[in-house]
DNA sequence: AATACATCCAACCGCGATACC
DNA sequence: TGGTATCGCGGTTGGATGTAT
């Protein structure tokens, strides 16, 4: 059995939206707000799939959206997201206030690849073109994804692989002049330096505020065991 | 002026992730 | 716990518009 369909599609218009569909669809989230786009055509008398509603406000009728060409800075920085992220689109749109990710992946797609390719520059891999296929191999140790490990074609010879901390490429290959870190943290601070064998780190029940419960799993007594709760010492059990 | 071709971008489609029952 | 519904994302399409011949 197939994939259920998003919508009706017997009973709903296709293509460009009209004036009045976009004034229907802006007058119905100001009054109920964005949410539950399923029922939201019935609800606001649109002949559309709420999937195309969502789309519509979300790439165009959004009253935050900043309109018009993108600017210098904004076409580097949507290259230096794009060398770390990828494309993940709506991660880099989240980082330019006002830009969609549609509108950054069109833009990358019409623009940017002809200005990396014109600069001598793959646009996928942000190398340069002459430049050999690769530099670096990934390879996983056994069975183990999370354990990859990047060897330069040196130490392949050489057959000494990067150390734990070498091996996550977001700490050794993050661009320097950005942060992407999310923290819902306060500021870090230097941990305390553990006692010898003593687990210091919080599990997930006490860093959720809930010290002490049955689910706690550390040995934190409210919360003071581990010093300034930090999400890097969070442990996902 | 007419036609062909290129470019742009809004909208669609399919799928994975997550929520919900 | 498994099935279904819904959301959100990324890739792709197609029509409008611009440019070249």
């Amino acid at each position: 059995m197939g994939r259920s369909p998003c919508c009706e599609k017997a009973h709903t218009n296709k293509g460009a939206w009209t004036k009045e569909e976009d004034d229907r669809l802006i007058a119905y989230i100001r009054a109920h707000g964005e949410g539950c786009w399923r029922s939201l055509p019935k609800a606001a008398g649109l002949l559309r799939c709420g999937k195309s509603c969502r789309l519509r406000w979300i790439n165009y009728l959004r009253p935050d959206l900043k309109r018009g060409n993108f600017t210098d800075e904004e076409d580097e920085l949507i290259i230096k997201l794009h060398s770390l992220l990828g494309n993940k689109w709506s991660l880099i749109a989240g980082r330019l206030p006002g830009r969609t990710d549609n509108e950054i992946k069109n833009y990358w797609n019409t623009h940017i690849r002809r200005k990396l390719l014109s600069r001598g520059i793959d646009p996928a891999t942000h190398r340069s073109i002459h430049a050999p296929l690769s530099d670096f191999t990934i390879t996983f140790a056994k069975g183990e994804k999370k354990d990859v490990k990047i060897l330069r074609r040196d130490e392949e010879k050489t057959g000494r692989s990067c150390t734990r901390e070498e091996s996550a490429p977001w700490r050794q290959y993050r661009c320097p002049d950005l942060n992407l870190e999310l923290s819902i943290s306060p500021p870090f601070q230097q941990p305390v330096e553990p006692i010898k064998g003593e687990r210091r780190s919080l599990c997930f029940n006490c860093s959720l505020g809930l010290q002490g419960s049955k689910e706690c799993k550390c040995n934190c007594f409210l919360g003071l065991g581990g010093g300034v709760l930090d999400y890097r010492t969070v442990e996902m059990e």
